[in-house]
DNA sequence: ACCTGAACACCGTTCAAGT
DNA sequence: ACCTGAACACCGTTCAAGT
């Protein structure tokens, strides 16, 4: 006599998201998500292999949203306006994401989110190369993205504390990088 | 009849430093640390407060040797040098104390070695404001710290994935960034 | 003054038993 | 086919008892 399922794969992977993000990863534990969706913790194991599973899926589908949200951003008009609207929608998805964006980009982070949030440097890489042409697009790209995480993980840290305000920062700060690579 | 102590608040920190370095966060529990110095668990409540007591105390070492380090790299020669040498110690130390480099940054850190790490900030904004002059110090000392931390935090991860020498990233990174700061 | 074993409330995970 | 309670080995932490 088969059982009905209470919950399914989706809804613990966003019951645990919900969780991650209202209260940090430590409060990501198997019998909360159980709690939130109504089963008993060993019950997830039929929809998830485990915790670091469930983290895994979690992550995969934030990085698959970084990837849509990053290619909508891109409008294949002028490179240096799209690396631009591609840098601020980079922020503020982690600004809205901002646990699960934390441990994406984290020591330590699943592999198959990390090579899943890589298929958005295609578009970054494609822009920089109108930029900067094709020898130095790949160290470019990594200057911006270095910076961009850089200062989103510090802002998200509270690590700006000499005052000034932070978007006009960071604001400057890819106007300056832009400037420093667009020397065609 | 008072017994001797078999350990120290120093020991602790250090096998605590020592235990998250080489097997992570997770790794660093009370009772391996307590082996570590052979105690018992509840032994290490007399030297330490609990577990985040004992990572901030942690970090709070890391943060005063990043601050050490990078004082070191200021030769009050030529700022834009003094700039560069700064990046690398710090590159340098992130890939000494990748763990403890991790924690001191992220979401979350302790409250007290965040403002302990932020010492370090007033050498690079000394040598930002001889570069781009005081009005846009800040903001071209945060794009720096941005990026180096972006840098590093994202190597360290394994996100940089398309090929390429790293080290070659970071000198375009700093060399660049520096020739868009430096125009006076 | 510090160390200890026992205990408590948690945690991830396994597994036999239920429907 | 999925859900459950019981159990195991962990975890941070408390506390009375030892010296």
């Amino acid at each position: 006599v088969p059982a009905p399922a209470h919950t399914s794969t989706a809804a613990v992977i966003a019951a645990g998201r919900a969780l991650l993000e209202r209260d940090g990863p430590d409060a990501l534990t198997m019998r909360r998500v159980a709690d939130a969706v109504g089963v008993r913790a060993p019950s997830l194991y039929k929809h998830v292999a485990g915790r670091d599973d469930l983290i895994r899926l979690i992550l995969e589908d934030v990085a698959d949203e970084l990837t849509a949200i990053l290619q909508e951003a891109v409008s294949m008009g002028a490179p240096r306006a799209d690396v631009r609207r591609m840098t601020d929608a980079y922020r503020r998805f982690a600004g809205q994401n901002p646990a699960a964006y934390g441990l994406l980009f984290a020591r330590g982070a699943p592999e198959g989110a990390v090579s899943r949030s890589q298929r958005s440097s295609a578009a970054l890489l494609s822009a920089m190369t109108a930029i900067v042409g094709p020898a130095d697009a790949l160290p470019a790209a990594r200057t911006v993205v270095a910076w961009a995480h850089g200062f989103i993980m510090m802002e998200q840290a509270g690590a700006f504390r000499l005052g000034g305000d932070i978007d006009t920062a960071w604001d400057f700060g890819i106007e300056r990088i832009l400037d420093a690579l667009d020397t065609r």
